[in-house]
DNA sequence: TTTCAAAAGTGATTTTTATAACAATTTGAA
DNA sequence: TTCAAATTGTTATAAAAATCACTTTTGAAA
């Protein structure tokens, strides 16, 4: 445990498990198994374990995982016992839509600004609140409030321009809406969120099946797959996206 | 080539160089190499030719690539050279953001039908043109049309039910904005769009430099990294995501 | 108590993916 | 016509990640 390289997608998976423990919890589910939980996530057992044990060891063996326990250990792992304050740059629908969105505060994400280029939009109260600012504020409202987090949807050839001085102002993490890859230095992470790329590749899956160029089925069920009541699906986690990171 | 076992990673990739393929024909660009598309993508030259060689030879050793026929090569093997028609169910904030955005179309997806519960939705025209149509719709238009991919943006608690019907009507692919997993048969493909779960990455890597738990940079350049005026970005494709497939 | 079944934790193994390295081509200039 | 530079295609190697399979621990029932 620890020390050891950590395989972004166990962070990714952490956020899942963390989202079922979270319901569990709200059901009143006291403790929970690898198996119960893995199977929830749709990843296998040995691979939450495994997740897991890059941090410790939470569970009890014999009996599971206490889910309020390890909710909190996880929430603690990812960051998420603290509010993250972020900033919104490009009031267009996608920033719209995501202010309105009320998952973001349950997570503990809160946006603390808004900011856009139109004058037409700069100085208009959006729903939930928020006044759009003229985007010549954000540095200042950044260093002033030592945000750390951003959201970039801007038009995508405006997306490196407004990087820069996101990174310049001391942003940490963008969450990049915008179609064409950022360049940040190192210290600083971006996270994609590209649509297109996702439809594309549900539209190479489907030409493959139309065109009788069938993956490999390996038909047999997962061993760990438990009886129930629906389809068995097999478990793939899959790199499903393009980050730059440094 | 061929037969062999393509990475998923590939085709995400295949997505992004199709992308700036696009520009570089736009601009004119007649022949690319692989080291100029792949810095472009921020991935190394020997993968963009790994990855291109799973489905041929497309390349003139020496010279580089055509820019306008491996576009069209890697539109064929995505399946984008035909239009696709999506369906989109659930008319909220992101869904309508989805409708306006010109992105699709140039890409070739066309939003032939929106549905929605809501009676007060129901009957409305959109931006766009779209005239929101009851739920109930769905699965005659959907058989009718033989429509093969959907994208699903109505509230999580929803996702499974819509996802039954989706997968009982005829299609082959959804792109799933809920943040529950849902479960399908095989051969139907889901890619899911999580943000939070982004978010939440970029919350662990930050906490993990803010508590001087560094990862280990390797200052190094990549051997490939071209000289240029920004800073130099570690190319760092990850799992981004989680994805049921079957 | 003792025994058994359940389930975590983890080293070993397998599988998958990325990178490197180099032979094979091509072009153009000497 | 020959040589050198550029650049692909591909095999070999390395790295990363997932899975298995086994050991340990626990709780509860006999
Ligand atoms: N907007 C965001 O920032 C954001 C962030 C994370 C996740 N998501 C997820 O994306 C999805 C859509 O987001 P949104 O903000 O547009 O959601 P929303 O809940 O505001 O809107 C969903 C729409 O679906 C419609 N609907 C409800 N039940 C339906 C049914 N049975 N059949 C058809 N339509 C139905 C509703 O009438 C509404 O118009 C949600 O699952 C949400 O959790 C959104
Ligand atoms: N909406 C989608 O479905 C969708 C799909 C794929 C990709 N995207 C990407 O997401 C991003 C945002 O999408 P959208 O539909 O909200 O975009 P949009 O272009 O409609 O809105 C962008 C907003 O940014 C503002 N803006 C422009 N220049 C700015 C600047 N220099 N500084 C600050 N603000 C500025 C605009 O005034 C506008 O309000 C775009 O990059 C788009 O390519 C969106």
């Amino acid at each position: 445990m620890r020390k050891e390289k950590i395989p972004a997608a166990t962070i990714i998976r952490l956020s899942v498990y963390q989202r079922y423990l979270k319901r569990l919890l709200a059901n009143g589910v006291k403790v929970v198994s690898s198996s119960e939980l893995a199977y929830e996530a749709s990843v296998n057992p040995a691979q939450l374990r495994k997740d897991l044990s890059y941090f410790g060891r939470f569970g009890v063996r014999g009996v599971g995982y206490d889910v309020a326990s390890l909710l909190n250990t996880i929430s603690g792992i990812l960051g998420l016992l603290d509010e993250w304050r972020v900033v919104l740059v490009g009031a267009g629908p996608i920033g719209q839509a995501l202010l309105r969105h009320p998952q973001f505060s349950r997570q503990g994400y809160v946006f603390e600004a808004v900011f856009d280029f139109d004058e037409n939009h700069i100085g208009k109260q959006l729903e939930g609140g928020h006044t759009v600012r003229a985007i010549e504020d954000l540095p200042k409202v950044i260093k002033e409030r030592g945000i750390q987090l951003a959201v970039l949807a801007v038009p995508s050839e405006r997306a490196q321009e407004i990087a820069d001085v996101l990174v310049e102002s001391g942003i940490k993490g963008i969450l990049n809406f915008c179609t064409t890859r950022i360049r940040v230095p190192r210290g600083v992470s971006v996270q994609y969120v590209d649509f297109t790329i996702l439809l594309d590749t549900l539209t190479y899956k489907i030409s493959q099946n139309n065109t009788g160029n069938k993956e490999p089925v390996s038909s047999a069920k997962p061993k760990w797959a438990r009886e129930h009541s629906w389809p068995v699906v097999q478990s793939n986690i899959q790199r499903q996206g393009v980050s730059l990171t440094s």
